[in-house]
DNA sequence: ATGCACCCTCCCCCCGGGGGAGGGTCCAGG
DNA sequence: CCTGGACCCTCCCCCGGGGGGAGGGTGCAT
């Protein structure tokens, strides 16, 4: 069992608290080499000075991060460019946290024996000319990406003539990867770094307002679709979001108010 | 594509932000059935009153409750023991969460550049009979049957002669699940309930002390194998811990301090 | 009647593990 | 030196909750 202060995988697995299936499944994938292959007989054998990065990988496996990230935080020597890694992943855990709370506050409503009913309003837009920043987003970078345009759009535009607005491509969340664009009306929009004028096409909105943080605007949309259906529309095209009071406006929350349009044509009875 | 205000499969994932794929797989899986299947065609369509299901599918599934679980849910028609059920889940994902916040402040201990060398002691402990709880228990289990076999112990020992402590068995971290026993010695052990007297075995103990909360006793653990190894010794039974300084001592987590030890034999060098 | 978007089933892949079969190796005791 | 038993090896299948894509049928407007 012991040959000069090596040791087989039983040993390490009891001192690491790792199962051997597992340490044989980091040998295969590159993470965690023994020290020693037999040759001969295949055994694994490793040494105490490998405790520690194993540690380091159940730590990180605890943290759900995929082996590969886990081989590249390994392999990157210097400790800052380390630390960035695993700060890196911790800040993907803060936004999943995010979602996880958000999810409880939905399901809170949702689970609410008597629902209020929606104010929704058909109403007909013309097409216009606002001044936009779009791009193909994935769902997870929506955030990030709409905080920066946003800011971009905000310093282009001096004399806006409404509230910002929102297009959601219905592929974001079908494919979890879609179209996105945010814009602001204005009379003259110009034409800087990423912001360029769009001509928004006329359409029929079923619109409905949604109050307080984004949380739960999940189960406003749902109560917007059973609308939909129920008065014999169907939808068209990408929804429309218009933030007629938000974070820009104040910190409370509870007086958020966005504008939830989504694009509808009478469905032909049959 | 319409037919009396149902929905075809792709208009449904529109209205809800289910994929296609996922709506076909729980329909598959009993969770949500479409109103009507088309025996001809096997076409599925679904209702408007089919949302808010879907919506409160989809939400727990962002809880990482699995199917099964969720199935169990929608079918709880009483909303008391639904309510019951999910916050059932959110105390599992409040667990977690510890898990995950203990992991990080280890991985930053690992990640210091510096590591202070440990002070191991090798310790020849006598048989001791002693008044225990024991029994098999799951690793996610073990907090609360300490808990609870810890206030069962207390009640029972009058006149304790040390500090509690407690033996772990390495299935336990190998396999998930394993052997534990907490005890108290005292002069004349009773048998109360669950308690009854245990003579441990005399055993030679690697002995380190681990100082702060139990966040990152693993690495301390990793930090004692790797002295143990060091020092041509191998592991021999369960760990032992012993709590001299704990929560029911005093509320501050950094004077807390935890006795490991590691029974080891000395390794025949060849 | 034809095109085309939509829908169907079926199979394989992903991840990070676990279960178990079938067989080789190490080593202490006799 | 032999034997038994603990240990180790590889290989294949399974899990859950999806995604990709092939190959083929349907619904409906023009």
């Amino acid at each position: 069992m012991h040959r000069g202060g090596v040791l087989a995988i039983g040993e390490f697995s009891r001192l690491t608290h790792l199962s051997v299936r597992t340490l044989r499944r980091y040998h295969d994938a590159g993470l965690l080499e023994p020290a020693i292959v037999d040759a001969a007989s295949g055994y694994r054998y490793y040494t105490a000075e490998q405790i520690p990065t194993a540690q380091v990988i159940h730590r990180l496996r605890e943290l759900d991060v995929p082996l590969p990230d886990v081989q590249r935080i390994l392999r990157s020597p210097d400790p800052g460019a380390r630390a960035a890694l695993v700060a890196d992943h911790l800040r993907r855990l803060e936004a999943e946290l995010d979602r996880t709370r958000a999810a409880v506050v939905s399901l809170r409503r949702l689970l609410q024996p008597a629902q209020p009913p929606l104010d929704v309003e058909l109403r007909a837009v013309p097409a216009t000319t606002v001044a936009a920043v779009e791009d193909d987003v994935a769902l997870d970078d929506v955030l990030a990406w709409y905080a920066g345009a946003t800011a971009e759009l905000d310093a282009a535009v001096d004399a806006p003539t409404g509230p910002p607005g929102g297009l959601y491509d219905n592929a974001l969340f079908e494919d979890g990867r879609g179209h996105v664009l945010v814009h602001r009306p204005t009379a003259a929009p110009p034409r800087v770094g990423r912001v360029h004028p769009v001509t928004l096409p006329a359409v029929e909105l079923a619109v409905t307002t949604h109050a307080g943080d984004h949380d739960d605007i999940a189960v406003t949309y749902g109560q917007l679709g059973s609308w939909v259906v129920a008065n014999a529309l169907a939808v068209a095209g990408p929804v429309r979001e218009t933030y007629l009071v938000g974070p820009r406006d104040t910190t409370d929350p509870t007086t958020w108010r966005t504008e939830i349009g989504w694009p509808v044509f009478r469905v032909t009875d049959r």
